[in-house]
DNA sequence: GTGAAAGCGCTAACAG
DNA sequence: CTGTTAGCGCTTTCAC
């Protein structure tokens, strides 16, 4: 560029530091001073340089987004959230897809924190001490977004992964002779280790039979839903509903099914997970566990801001309201 | 943080120009001087700090990123193809959604510059003159991705719009009797009226009937899809065939047409745009206009990359192939 | 092959 | 209310 606070004052025929101070909206300015360097800014076409700044003041207003896959419709919605929250706080976002790979995560974060981001959040398939350990060396606040962490020492924004999982359960009406199929995959394996238990632990409650042919193991994948409807279905005695972690493996199963003539909900019921844009976009509609992506994503920066600027935080491990949406291809 | 390269130079007896070389990778240090500077680097645990490095090099190695909205499953998918470019080149990547609107874009342009990102990709709905010279006093370059520019001024990465929908209403089997429906939309203004010239400059050859009702403003959305197919089969003649500019309003009318006992692709064709993981999830599966979103991104951010780095560039404006996919809503 | 020194453009005390 | 003066941590001539 060329054009420097410096020339700037010289313009205005005030110090450099005058210039700052009205760059940063500092009230300690007589008024007529201030629109002096106002002028001077604009006729010279001055835009402040926010890495000198950064390197001054030591805070760069930014902050890094570690993420698993952007172009994941879950991770967007997520993403979408951050970013939302930061442009808000003037904060700009830093963005990496990491395709859950340890190495890959560890890297970015160090990359991110050689840029001097302000904090970092972070969204992965499980955390482990190695990242404990990194995130603590960060020295910034590091935040994790639907992403658990076992030792519960990291702030971070999460549903109730069991809980919901269990009311997905409950929610299929009584018939007590058949089981209920569930899809599993191995994104974001910590978090469908708890709907996992909490998938068992209610079918337990209410004695509904569970053996490892009722979990069937896809990949998150509309094409590992309708394996899983050709598997279960292909079993003796097929479960009467199946419920996947992810939508699009739920519209996968309701594809698959239709495919062998099995009518839903009539003889299956299906429920998916996530509630994305897709449970409307298919027939029967889909009825969907609902997790709120959006505000996930913007609680959890709104969650570093505050770490950011100081502000009193109540509750550092934050659990949104989770629920069920009822469509058609239930009950 | 703390432990700056001038920790490290006294760590290592060496002066900090020297550790600097180190971390450079400037071939100008004997090797074992390279070792003893390597050991107290590991040693204490030293991490460069970028800002530092971008204020006296004057480069960032960061791009800044402008997209109409990252949860759109269309850009989130050019986005990775940017940020996957962009990691393999070590580039970071400023990530900000403008919803496509014109002030937001400036300012976030503005905002990115002011952080002295070393480039630009945008992606817009239509660039202004008012676009063109903020992008000229950038002083850095732009890259447009999946966005067209009339002047041809700037470096750009695209397929043919307008070739694309001659073909997919070329696609569409002879029957000269009854019209062929477009549903549009405001998002990608610039983008859609090309669709919609070669939309109709198409039916011109076929000598099929055009008039205003053969259009459908839809909004982008799987709902206003529903709607579309509503109104066009409310009409006195109602069109044999319905190509739409993005996939998820083609479900919308798929679906809409379902509902009204329209069978497809029998009684209706349906066409898609994009050829988003979409078309592979409906019943029947969606005939698409493949766009290779990615590729957009991946070769947009590897031309930025030319740029930044003074390779030789063949061509500026990059046309990139599309082609339909055809699947079981035609024919 | 290595060191000294001068910035990069700005913030942040500290005076006045 | 405004100016002076040090840095922030690193790159980059220019000497030696």
């Amino acid at each position: 560029m060329g054009v420097t606070i410096y020339d700037v004052a010289k313009k205005a025929n005030v110090s450099m530091a005058t210039v700052s101070r009205v760059i940063n909206g500092n009230t300690n300015v007589k008024p007529t001073t201030r629109q002096k360097v106002i002028d001077a800014i604009n006729e010279l076409g001055f835009r402040p340089n926010a890495v000198a700044r950064g390197l001054a003041s030591r805070k760069t207003t930014s902050v890094g987004v570690i993420i698993p896959d952007i172009s994941n419709l879950f991770f967007a919605e997520l993403a979408r959230g951050i970013e939302d929250i930061a442009s808000m706080y003037k904060y700009h976002i830093i963005l990496s897809s990491s395709d859950q790979q340890k190495t890959k995560e560890l890297d970015l974060l160090d990359n991110m924190l050689e840029k001097q981001v302000d904090g970092v959040i972070f969204m992965g398939s499980s955390v482990t001490d190695e990242h404990i350990e990194a995130f603590d060396r960060a020295n910034v606040p590091v935040i994790l977004a639907a992403t658990v962490d076992e030792s519960q020492s990291l702030p971070s924004v999460n549903i109730d992964y069991y809980q919901a999982m269990k009311e997905a359960v409950e929610s299929i009406s009584d018939d007590t002779t058949s089981g209920i199929g569930f899809v599993t995959s191995p994104l974001n394996a910590k978090i469908n280790d708890m709907k996992k238990q909490g998938y068992i632990d209610a079918l337990k409650e209410r004695s509904l039979p569970f053996n490892e042919e009722s979990i069937f193991d896809g990949d998150d994948s509309y094409n590992s839903g309708i394996e899983a409807a050709n598997q279960f279905l292909s079993l003796s005695q097929p479960p009467k509903a199946i419920i996947a972690s992810s939508d699009e493996m739920a519209l996968g199963v309701i594809h698959g099914a239709q495919d062998n003539g099995v009518k839903i909900p009539e003889e299956l019921n299906v429920i998916g997970f996530d509630n994305t844009r897709l449970a409307n976009m298919v027939r029967p509609t889909l009825t969907s566990v609902l997790q709120p992506m959006y505000d996930i994503g913007a609680v959890s920066m709104r969650l570093l801001t505050k770490l950011l600027q100081g502000e009193d935080i109540e509750q550092e491990q934050i659990t949104l309201p989770h629920r069920i949406v009822e469509r058609d291809s239930t009950k």
